[in-house]
RNA sequence: CGGGGUGUAGCGUAGCCCGGUAUCGCGCCACGUUUGGGACGUGGAGGCCGUCAGUUCGAAUCUGGCCACCCCGACCA
């Protein structure tokens, strides 16, 4: 079976990072909290780069790049921003090196230091809206809606491989709007996209909802998130949208003359899913023997492995092999035939498994003769003979199946991991023995959110955008409430 | 950044208390036999024991500094 030595159940962490590594997705670096992203965990981020960036082209977006270094300066033009990323940005001091006259090695050359510093790009507010400033004159400017696929980089206490790294990749999308309607509009849009993806794609339900005045992004106004619900019973922010009204346009100073030929400040929005989904996508559906992958999101989605004794037996079962691939590769599916002879097929098995290659398809001599396949699904390590006639067809099903079950069974945990607390022996209870959502009045005061964290650990998540409102008290203080809040432990 | 732990071959480890340059498994290489769930045999290669300094005739082992990683806190996408 697997060589795996961590369960889910005993120790939820090093599985997760066990899964990690030994499915190759990723690995640390020389450079502290910066991870290596290896070619078989970048093929899945650059499939799903190319579905939300075909879906942010749908929505009208264009692409562009802004440079990773911001003069410090620009940090301080909005207030609440800078309180937000000051304690985590890196920062260019000088330009040069030398050979150390002392020694070996070389170091700074104090004598080339930048009149101002730069700041590596915690995320790209400021150095995109010092530049909106000059494309945008008039309503005939607007909307300008701009996306952008880059680094950044967060100087993290603690980081985690995906989760939480000190660089990650990301995509942030700035757009620029005559009214606040459209620039709500525009938040709202982009958070529904990231919520199909995060569903349609890699099989994982998500809450949408908005985050409390404390866990709002630095400058915006709102912030709409997507909340997801790991197997451990932890959230984890997949995805966030921002509402940053006409706050950057007036640190800015980005005005518009509108129609009736006045002058107004934009409304912004700002919106960004990064290599956390990486994270999300292993930690929902993989399980003890490896990594399971949705099959729209798997670089490989169906693998064939021949089992022969000896050339004559491999030359046969290879024709039946290819023209199955043939087959496939018409129907739109990723097909690997892995014929190496320096391998067995016990071992490509248990490799592929670990790897999380959603359809396996094995061929024997005993197949040759009887016109059969094996086919083995890894989320269900289930095993069936098929009959190789049609096999594009059951194949193309099957991982539409897949697709499917991985979706309901990940519907299913949430929901049965999300309950609702009406009493603080009840919310304590549910959030340290139960874990997932819950959901519970809340007196809205940063205090009480503060003081629930320090008891529980528990924080808000969001307040989801489709519960409807009732009167309650707030589980702590017993302070009026007029709608309930999603707590829970998050990554 | 605080508390705890770990660092020995590509990976996982023994040795450390009681100083004498290193154990075992997997992997790797060669040859042969094998091939329907991580094959077996025989032979072989690979380590200045995280790093720097100190103690000592002699350090993986003792002492100190530093670095990295893991776990728990504070912070966060």
């Amino acid at each position: 079976m697997s060589n795996f030595t961590a369960t889910r159940e005993k120790d939820y962490s090093a599985w997760y990072n066990e899964i990690v590594t030994k499915a190759g997705m990723a690995e640390n670096s020389a450079v502290r909290g910066c991870m290596v992203i290896k070619p078989d965990g970048y093929a899945i981020w650059e499939k799903m780069q190319r579905v939300l960036d075909d879906k942010f082209k749908e929505t009208g977006h264009v692409n562009a790049y802004f440079p990773m270094f911001i003069p410090k300066s620009f940090f301080s033009k909005e207030a609440s921003h800078v309180d937000g990323f000051a304690k985590e940005c890196a920062v260019v001091t000088h330009y040069r090196l030398k050979n150390d006259p002392n020694g070996k090695g070389v170091i700074v050359d104090e004598t080339a230091k930048l009149e101002e510093e730069l700041i590596v790009r915690p995320t790209s507010e400021t150095i995109i809206w010092h530049t909106y400033k000059g494309w945008i004159q008039s309503y005939r400017d607007l909307p300008l809606l701009i996306n952008q696929w880059a680094n950044v980089v967060r100087w993290e206490m603690r980081t985690r491989l995906f989760l939480r790294t000190t660089e990650f990749l990301w995509q942030e999308g700035h757009t620029a709007h005559a009214t606040e309607k459209e620039a709500i509009e525009e938040t709202e849009k982009m958070l529904d996209v990231y919520a199909d993806f995060v569903r349609d794609y890699m099989a994982i339900p998500v809450i949408k909802g908005i985050k409390t005045h404390n866990e709002r992004f630095a400058g915006a106004v709102e912030t709409y998130c997507i909340e997801a619900l790991m197997q451990d019973g932890k959230a984890l922010q997949a995805g966030t949208s921002h509402f940053l009204g006409q706050n950057f346009a007036k640190a800015f100073d980005v005005k518009f003359t509108n129609k009736e030929g006045k002058l107004e400040h934009v409304w912004a929005t700002s919106w960004g899913v990064s290599t956390r989904l990486m994270g999300a996508l292993i930690m929902s559906h993989s399980d003890d023997n490896g990594l399971v992958l949705p099959p729209k999101l798997a670089p490989t989605q169906v693998v064939i492995v021949p089992i022969y004794k000896n050339d004559e037996e491999l030359a046969k079962i290879s024709t039946i092999a290819n023209e199955i691939v043939k087959e496939l590769k018409t129907q739109g599916i990723s097909v690997k035939f892995d014929n190496r002879d320096t391998y067995k097929p016990g071992w490509k098995f248990a490799e592929y498994e670990l790897k999380g290659v959603p359809v396996r398809i094995a061929i024997g001599p005993r197949d040759a003769d009887n016109g059969t396949v094996e086919l083995a699904r890894r989320d269900t390590k289930e095993k069936k003979s098929v009959a190789r006639e049609g096999i594009a067809t059951y194949v193309n099903n099957l991982l539409n199946e897949i697709q499917q079950s991985l979706y309901d069974i990940a519907l299913e945990r949430q929901t049965r991991l999300t309950s609702e607390a009406n009493t603080w022996e009840e919310f304590e209870q549910l959030i340290n023995e139960k874990g997932g959502f819950v959901a519970a009045h809340w007196d809205g005061t940063t205090l009480t959110a503060d003081k629930i964290k320090d008891l529980t650990k528990a924080t808000i998540r969001c307040i989801p955008l489709d519960s409807a409102k009732t009167q309650g008290k707030c589980i702590l203080t017993g302070a009026p409430s007029e709608q309930k809040v999603l707590f829970a432990k998050a990554y």
